[in-house]
DNA sequence: TAAAGTTAGTTTATGCCGTAAGGAGTTGCA
DNA sequence: TGCAACTCCTTACGGCATAAACTAACTTTA
């Protein structure tokens, strides 16, 4: 289910993620053992090794020794932690890609890092976008995309389009292999396994298979579907050289963009 | 979070998505009242209306007049359900696109249609592809995309990277302005009332907003982010120009692979 | 026609979840 | 010394998927 940003307190949220709360050290009652970050920061860890559907207020606690209701001191609700979840895993994003070899291999060397990011936090993928979380480094990540694009020359409209159309592509095809490495341990399943049963009984009960859907066999019967590594899983295959291939797409298109109408 | 393929028994759960299984008429035992149809049906409207997360067995049963467990005499879990409800729904797309007018047109309404079923049923985006669900409509929506793409006489490996990076897009495209819609009714705040606070505090907590950030304030600037319409929230008014403009960018990039390598 | 077997649908129960409410113990300041 | 503020706990509630055991309806077999 697609995570939506925190509706409690606005205030109390927006100034958990800018942190403009000065730690008070002069206050009454037993000083807090634990803290925003680590709690954040271990909420984290459970999300990156067992995924958003086993991050649970339970979960976190138990790893910090403490009970649910103990990180409510801390974070108003599960909502807003995914909120700062969010926007401090964002701060692993680098800010000064290079511009010297122009705009088009700056972009190259975003959309990898940022690939890399989504594959390594695959929850990410999973915080609505609708209502954004308005985090700092929400804020760091954008400029940093629209610094580079701006490069180009495109005019202010035709820069966010752009902009957003890159970020659809990379977050699509993140999406995937973030997903494929999630599979075994939410199925209890591997790739081989799955595959090789599933595609056994796909020519059971579609027997009629290259009749009815020929380009499809084409592309089988082409090798297309054939993994070069065998070590890598199929879906995380078809994810990485996708997104390869459709940068250089896309790049392509950016260029037409540029040198054309430029609007 | 998102929703895994059936790991139940996947002979039963290929033989419901392909309907190799003949309605037995002399079986003792009462009549069915129910039926998958039937259940598939009202699971797709729950999800439709209220979202992914709202969609459970018992809300289900409810609408059918039945309790939560009536349902696993048809369907053998939560998860062979959410795989016949996207079949299902995939079916609403048509296989027919005009290749007359050249692949560039029959692509741009392939894309649009695509883009508006995934808006109508959102839902539809939080089922992994990581464990494809292989039912007959997903491979009629894969057959249709290649068909169309290989009017552009692309190889196999070039083809297949094609569709994908469209997909990845459209999905992406659409992810935005689907999210946008289920907001308010999952947070209980029009999208108006959202900014109108969010924005308020977010000059209170970043002052220094247009020196940290000068390229985004340029874009906010250049009136980038005016709606032209009222009436339309902003997110789903940047998620459709979006969408316009990045698929003009990625026919582009599309039509300069053709005519380049074309490997 | 009666008994036996199969099936649709129910109730009940288990173990998860987020989090409200209230209480126990700790600390700083008046 | 007492109070207020604070951390953290226990308990409890309503929600979730679904296992297990049951009732009632229906067909087949004796």
């Amino acid at each position: 289910m697609v995570v939506f940003a925190g509706q409690g307190d606005a205030r109390r949220s927006m100034a958990l993620l800018w942190r403009t709360t000065g730690s008070d050290d002069t206050r009454p009652g037993p000083k807090p053992a634990l803290s925003v970050d680590l709690i954040v920061d271990t909420a984290i860890a459970v999300a990156d090794a067992e995924g958003m559907a086993a991050l649970s207020m339970r979960a976190v606690g138990e790893r910090l020794g403490r009970t649910a209701m103990a990180l409510y001191t801390y974070v108003p609700s599960k909502s807003e932690l995914v909120d700062l979840m969010y926007d401090r895993a964002l701060a692993e994003l680098s800010t000064r890609h290079d511009l010297t070899g122009g705009w088009r291999a700056a972009v190259t060397s975003w959309a990898r890092e940022t690939w890399e990011f989504y594959v390594r936090h695959p929850w990410v993928l999973q915080v609505s976008q609708a209502r954004p979380v308005l985090g700092p480094n929400e804020y760091v990540m954008i400029e940093e995309a629209l610094r580079i694009l701006r490069e180009t020359g495109l005019k202010a409209g035709a820069l966010r389009y752009v902009v957003g159309t890159l970020f659809y592509f990379v977050r699509g095809a993140a999406q995937t292999v973030a997903e494929s490495r999630q599979a075994p341990a939410a199925t209890g399943m591997s790739d081989e396994e799955w595959w090789y049963a599933r595609s056994a009984l796909l020519t059971e009960v579609a027997p009629d298979f290259a009749e009815r859907f020929p380009t499809t066999a084409w592309l089988a019967g082409e090798g297309a579907y054939e993994s070069q590594d065998e070590t890598v899983p199929y879906m995380e295959q078809e994810g990485r050289d996708t997104f390869a291939a459709g940068l250089v797409i896309l790049l392509d298109g950016i260029e037409a963009t540029v040198s054309g109408a430029g609007v």
